[in-house]
DNA sequence: TTTTGAGTTGTTCGA
DNA sequence: GTCGAACAACTCAAA
């Protein structure tokens, strides 16, 4: 009897895995596979703190599942081709992986499908990446939700899958020498700074558990402070499957259960955040065209600017408003940012500068070691009110956003040292210093640090004219 | 079919 | 500085 398959590609973990704890109680023989040249790993680029972190979790998993008794085969080229040799190389009794559901992964698992069932090879797939899948919420008449909140509540009625736990131990069948790449042959040279998050499934159950333990009671409020480690940071670890979706709820409903009445709100708060996760892949399932176009089709009329000057600017965090800056600054560094900087970074580009929210949204896959395509696209839609959002349109005023969740500059400070004399005073707002006291710190505007590339008032006042011709063109 | 009510994360203004 | 209302006024799920 041939091996069974398990495909890892955005799963890499073995606690609480679908397709390994079901593959590893069959009691045959267990090829865990990873191909390095997925849908997922395509679009990192090499040099990025995603890919840093994609091979931090792959060593890890390697790691495991040798604890367990069996041996990953890594495997690099095309996914179609990688399977056809792996189909006569080992002749498997069966392929199991957990499904992904993104648009250019969903085209490329069923060629997969295919070619082993027409082989003969039985293909079993898994719901694991999320707590309910996009064809399990629907409305009363059978349709996907557009609206956060009717999804949530739909969401929440269905029973929650439990974890299934452990993998069981298993034996890797004997595999051909050839093509098998070493563990350190993915590993790049990379040169990110100290990765603020170390990629695997060991630092996600750290991180995982200190949250519960010490952050999320107080999230409801400090989670909107990026100067506070007041999130839970485990974005990278759920895109890369480094931890369970299943277990993560299963922990805040016990910590609900035993929280006094003032932290429920925020772990229910967090939950909501797990489920916004939910929502913007159900979204991307049932309307894949949005990856390329706006939701609401009327903003195909957007005049969107384009100017190398001002995008560089905003690349480079350096617009002239601290809050902005600190936030691309963090991420260019990092390769995470904070949501509320992500949101006010977002706004900024989208209405201030009016560039086309795609560019953005490039720019953070280039950049983000958590990048998820559907949360990507759906936040970025939200920013530029082209999305399923249905609140009428918005515009973050980047100096309150900053006087607001930032209040002692504590984050501008961190990440934009050249202000890091500037008095409270004028610390979000630096270019109104007097000369003088520019000349005694040292920060001059236009020298250490820029003036605004654009005026707040002055751009928000044409984004509403832009905005209010491109709907009402559409009746 | 029509109606009703609610909507992640905002901003501004005036008391 | 804080608070509530006005802003704008649209979509869409569900009754």
């Amino acid at each position: 009897m041939g091996p069974i398959i398990v495909w890892f590609r955005r799963d890499l973990r073995v606690d609480d895995h679908a397709a390994l704890y079901h593959a590893t109680r069959v009691g045959l023989p267990v090829v865990p596979l990873f191909v390095s040249d997925t849908e997922l790993t395509r679009r990192l680029p090499p040099d990025g703190a995603a890919f840093n972190f994609l091979t931090e979790a792959l060593a890890e998993l390697r790691k495991n599942l040798k604890a367990l008794g069996g041996e990953l085969m890594t495997r690099r080229g095309k996914v179609l081709e990688v399977h056809k040799t792996l189909l006569k190389e080992l002749q498997p009794q069966a392929i199991y992986f957990n499904r992904d559901y993104e648009p250019s992964s969903i085209e490329q698992d069923s060629k997969i499908e295919e070619l082993y069932r027409k082989s003969g090879v039985e293909v079993q797939t898994f719901k694991d990446t999320l707590v309910h899948e996009p064809s399990e919420v629907l409305t009363g008449d059978g349709k996907p939700f557009v609206v956060f909140t009717p999804f949530a509540n739909a969401w929440k009625k269905l029973s929650h899958p439990a974890p299934f736990g452990e993998a069981r131990r298993f034996t890797t069948a004997k595999l051909a020498s050839d093509g098998i790449l070493g563990a350190g042959e993915l590993k790049r040279e990379v040169s990110i700074p100290s990765p603020v998050l170390p990629g695997g499934e060991k630092q996600a159950n750290r991180r995982w558990r200190m949250f519960l333990s010490r952050k999320i009671g107080s999230y409801a409020t400090n989670r909107d402070l990026p100067a506070v480690d007041g999130t839970s940071m485990m974005s990278p670890y759920l895109r890369f499957g480094c931890i369970s979706i299943r277990k993560m709820l299963e922990d805040c409903r016990k910590a609900h259960q035993s929280a006094a009445h003032a932290e429920r709100a925020s772990i229910e708060k967090f939950v909501d955040e797990l489920i916004w996760r939910e929502f913007y892949h159900s979204v991307l399932y049932h309307f894949p065209r949005l990856l390329e176009s706006n939701y609401r089709r009327e903003f195909d009329r957007m005049p969107w600017k384009f100017s190398v000057v001002l995008f560089n600017a905003w690349k480079k965090g350096l617009t002239g408003y601290p809050f902005v800056d600190a936030g691309m600054r963090q991420l260019n560094q990092t390769g995470w940012m904070h949501n509320r900087a992500r949101m006010v970074v977002a706004s900024f580009l989208t209405k201030d500068l009016q560039h086309d929210w795609r560019l953005g949204a490039s720019y953070f896959e280039e950049k983000l070691m958590d990048i998820e395509t559907a949360s990507n696209n759906g936040g970025w839609q939200w920013s530029a009110s082209t999305g399923v959002d249905p609140k009428p349109m918005r515009i973050f005023n980047p100096r309150l956003q900053s006087e607001r969740y930032d209040p002692e500059s504590k984050y501008i400070k961190q990440f934009v040292p050249e202000l890091a004399k500037v008095p409270a005073k004028f610390v979000h707002g630096p270019h109104e210093m007097p000369p003088a006291l520019q000349k005694e710190i040292g920060c001059i505007i236009g020298r250490q640090y820029p003036a605004p590339v654009v005026d707040h008032a002055a751009v928000s006042a044409e984004y509403k004219r832009l905005y209010v011709a491109v709907r009402s063109h559409n009746s």
